[in-house]
DNA sequence: GCATCCCATGTACCT
DNA sequence: ACAGGTACATGGGATGCG
């Protein structure tokens, strides 16, 4: 009750008479601003201009509409709202009938009949009643009202959000460049999209970095306790550019009065939301009100604090920022019509979801809210047959020369659009071919944009803003596009077909045993193969070769693959644990351009620190400062080797500095759940008694100090407790640790840390890896 | 009582 | 609320040995 009033009240100051005239002198205060206001006022009453949508929320019954201007102002505008959704009656009940019983609930403002696909396999439109409620906040209890009446069959567009209903019905994507006219209650009478859809460069809209240190005993601090110490500003290049510190109250109004001087769109931080939050909640606590959005924010209710709390301005993760940076944040609007304050953070699914839902509702399709069931009824046996993923060849494990790595470009967006997959098209035993399924459509837009994006990055230097952007907008796009087909299959998707997802992945493993085969028609070895991509290698091709070889495929298979990387030397891996057996997704080399390429070893992981993977990367440099084969195995081996017996001294000696030791991981649910006391667990467990609060997807740093130890407790310690003066590490897990990393690199060689720590094996081993696998054919059986 | 093996558990990576 | 496949470290019980 409380919290609703709390709104309520929030939501009537946001629109007062006072609010807007407040806005509305701010912005005249320029002058330019002034005369360009006058000359569009004199004709028409209404006020014209052109910018970008930057935000938008819903409220009430309005929309409230955030626009950067082409002249660098910021306005805020207001359109009407209304909610809406449909609901289809039961078989025995008359729309009529139930149209005029819905019109006595005192929150519907009318209904009306119409026709509508209720799924998307479009097969016939059924009569549906399409309803209006009043107010925002009435939704809720309309549809729990409703449903007691026991005369409905289907609820349809119920489960999108406000925002998304208006924007979609709309049809305009936030950070669109848009024509847009106003009155003088700032009311929007027109908006009509400029299109701007080539342009490589973003939107000017402009960001503040910022980091928060707050003072606390405990490694988590307490918002009514912990004061803020020092708040600090970032420029383009993450370096400091301003430092607020000293007594908690001038460094909130001052950093608040630093905002509304710079007036930033973003606002970007580690952890955004719960930073912001928590300066909020300091600076009631000092009596202060300070405000970090465009708006006014109510502060009555902190814990509870709106997820557009900041009006008017976007708050973004730092590493979303850093990631694919404001191009990619604009690309992610545009894919999801969402504002990006949302767009920014949400997960895969939801951001497809919500693509789905507008370019559905453009067919007359309505959402349904519960997930499809099984469409088809399959038996087990079958779905195990079916249902498998990529297709991978075991590696030749060794050591291998002049290696091409050919990989499909995009292959399953490729592979959606081509075979007409989607959701409506595909069944277990065919696929109808005599209409464009709705996957596909989409997938074609999203893929072209990527490309042209992928394609035009070449043509700028590397290192220029216009690489920049290009790269920024197709990573982002890239990462939807993955997913598409992922989703497919997913059962949170409110559209899928899991025959689909199966179909994808039946076409690719055909697609890579074709392109096996003609690699090897063409007389090349096939050493690896994964997924979307083939090693192949034939001695003294050339690049010419293999760019032969890609276009041959591209033409006889009919999807795009190119030549991704060339090796000067390529390692393939053995498992660790079964070296009979050779380890997929392992492997390392370095390529003709003399950059080293490597994936899924210790060098790749988060996990391991980084003092080993320094190690780690200086040997392959040793390894690979060769010219040949021979070289490589003899000379560079053994320079490798006397590396290795360096570092592992420098380690038993005790003289490297812990920091470099402490190890990462991913706590991935509540201590109190796991099994076994794992490392992690231990070091989470510590920080709690010493007052950190964890949740999981936080990451635990620690360090080994006696790894061996029968109490859990003694053999790790939290990095953020470690005492410099007494801690030492774990000499012997350590050293352990440096073989381990080293036998990665070496052991295809005939190196081996426990038996003979810097010998080779036998002089044969070598020969062994070499001897030559006869070629295969390989089938689909 | 110990060393060793094996397996479930858990995390991270690759496509 | 993306899937599926893969590798590897770790803890701890089971097993074997003396």
């Amino acid at each position: 009750m409380h919290v609703m009033q709390g709104l309520i009240l929030h939501y009537l100051r946001g629109l007062s008479p006072y609010f807007l005239k407040n806005t509305f002198t701010q912005r005249c205060l320029s002058v330019t601003t002034l005369v360009v206001f006058i000359l569009l006022n004199s004709k028409s009453g209404r006020m014209k201009a052109v910018g970008w949508l930057l935000d938008v929320y819903v409220s009430w019954k309005n929309a409230v509409l955030w626009f950067k201007l082409e002249s660098e102002e910021v306005i805020r505008l207001i359109d009407h709202y209304t909610p809406d959704f449909y609901v289809e009656p039961k078989e025995k009940v008359q729309p009529e009938e139930l149209s005029s019983i819905l019109l006595n609930h005192p929150n519907i403002l009318h209904v009306t009949l119409d026709n509508k696909y209720t799924s998307v396999n479009m097969k016939v439109k059924s009569t549906v009643l399409h309803v209006y409620i009043d107010y925002t906040k009435n939704f809720r209890r309309v549809l729990r009202d409703i449903e007691k009446l026991g005369l409905i069959k289907a609820y349809y567009n119920i489960d999108i959000l406000h925002v998304q209903r208006y924007l979609f019905k709309r049809g305009v994507a936030p950070t669109s460049k848009v024509q847009i006219e106003y009155d003088e209650g700032n009311r929007l009478q027109c908006m009509c999209i400029i299109d701007d859809e080539l342009e490589i460069k973003p939107p000017p809209l402009t960001k503040l970095v910022f980091d928060v240190e707050i003072y606390s005993k405990n490694l988590t601090p307490e918002v009514e306790k912990d004061p803020i110490s020092k708040i600090l500003v970032y420029n383009e290049n993450l370096a400091l550019e301003r430092a607020f510190e000293g007594e908690e109250r001038s460094v909130l109004s001052n950093f608040s009065d630093y905002i509304k001087m710079e007036d930033p769109d973003f606002l970007i931080s580690l952890k955004v939301e719960a930073v912001l939050r928590y300066i909020l909640e300091r600076a009631k606590i000092r009596g202060l009100t300070i405000q970090l959005g465009r708006e006014e924010a109510n502060t009555d209710r902190l814990e509870r604090l709106a997820p557009h709390s900041h009006k008017g301005r976007v708050h973004v993760d730092l590493n979303t920022f850093l990631g694919i940076g404001i191009a990619g944040i604009v690309e992610r609007s545009r894919f999801t019509l969402a504002p990006p304050r949302l767009s920014a953070k949400w997960p895969a699914g939801r951001t497809i979801d919500s693509r789905q839902c507008y370019e559905a509702l453009k067919k007359d399709i309505l959402l349904s809210k519960t997930r499809s069931f099984f469409k088809h009824v399959t038996t087990a046996k079958d779905t195990i047959f079916r249902d498998r993923g990529g297709l991978i060849l075991s590696p030749k494990a060794g050591l291998h020369e002049n290696v091409a790595e050919l990989d499909y470009e995009s292959m399953y967006p490729h592979i959606i659009i081509r075979h007409n997959i989607s959701y409506e098209t595909v069944t277990p035993y065919f696929i109808n071919k005599t209409r464009r399924g709705f996957l596909g459509e989409l997938t074609e837009k999203i893929l072209d944009r990527r490309l042209h994006f992928k394609h035009l990055r070449r043509k700028h230097p590397k290192g220029s803003r216009e690489w920049f952007w290009c790269e920024q907008r197709q990573l982002a796009l890239k990462r939807i596009l993955v997913c598409i087909y992922g989703y497919s299959g997913c059962f949170a998707n409110r559209f899928n077909n899991v025959s689909a997802y199966e179909k994808i992945n039946k076409i690719a493993r055909e697609t890579l045993v074709q392109t096996m085969n003609v690699a090897m028609r063409e007389g090349f070895e096939v050493i690896y193969a994964d997924s979307d991509s083939i090693f192949v290698k034939k001695e003294d091709a050339d690049r010419e070769d293999y760019m032969k070889l890609a276009k041959s495929i591209k033409e006889e298979i009919g999807l795009p693959i190119s030549l991704e990387h060339h090796y000067k030397f390529l390692c393939l891996l053995t498992q660790k644990v079964n070296p009979e057996l050779e380890a997929t997704r392992r492997y390392f080399g370095k390529l003709m351009s003399g950059e080293l390429y490597y994936r899924g070893i210790e060098l790749r992981r988060h996990d391991c620190p980084s003092f080993l993977k320094n190690f780690q990367k200086r040997l392959l440099e040793i390894l690979f400062d060769a010219e040949c084969v021979e070289n490589l195995k003899k000379d560079q081996f053994k320079k490798a080797q006397d590396y290795v017996v360096e570092i592992y001294e420098e380690i038993m000696n005790g003289k490297i500095d812990p920091e470099k030791l402490v190890i990462s991981k991913v706590l991935r649910k509540p201590v109190d759940e796991y099994q076994s006391m794992f490392p992690h667990v231990v070091a989470a467990i510590q920080m709690m008694q010493k007052g950190k609060k964890l949740k999981p997807g936080e990451i635990i740093d620690f360090l080994y100090v006696n790894a061996a130890h029968k109490n859990p407790f003694r053999r790790v310690v939290p990095a953020a407790i470690l005492n410099n003066s007494h801690c030492y590490y774990d000499k012997e897990k350590y050293s352990e640790m440096v073989l381990d990393v080293a036998e990665t690199v070496l052991s295809l060689f005939g190196f081996n840390g426990e038996q003979n720590c810097f010998r080779p094996k036998s002089k044969n081993y070598l020969e062994e890896l070499h001897c030559e696998r006869e070629d295969r054919k390989f089938d689909l059986n």
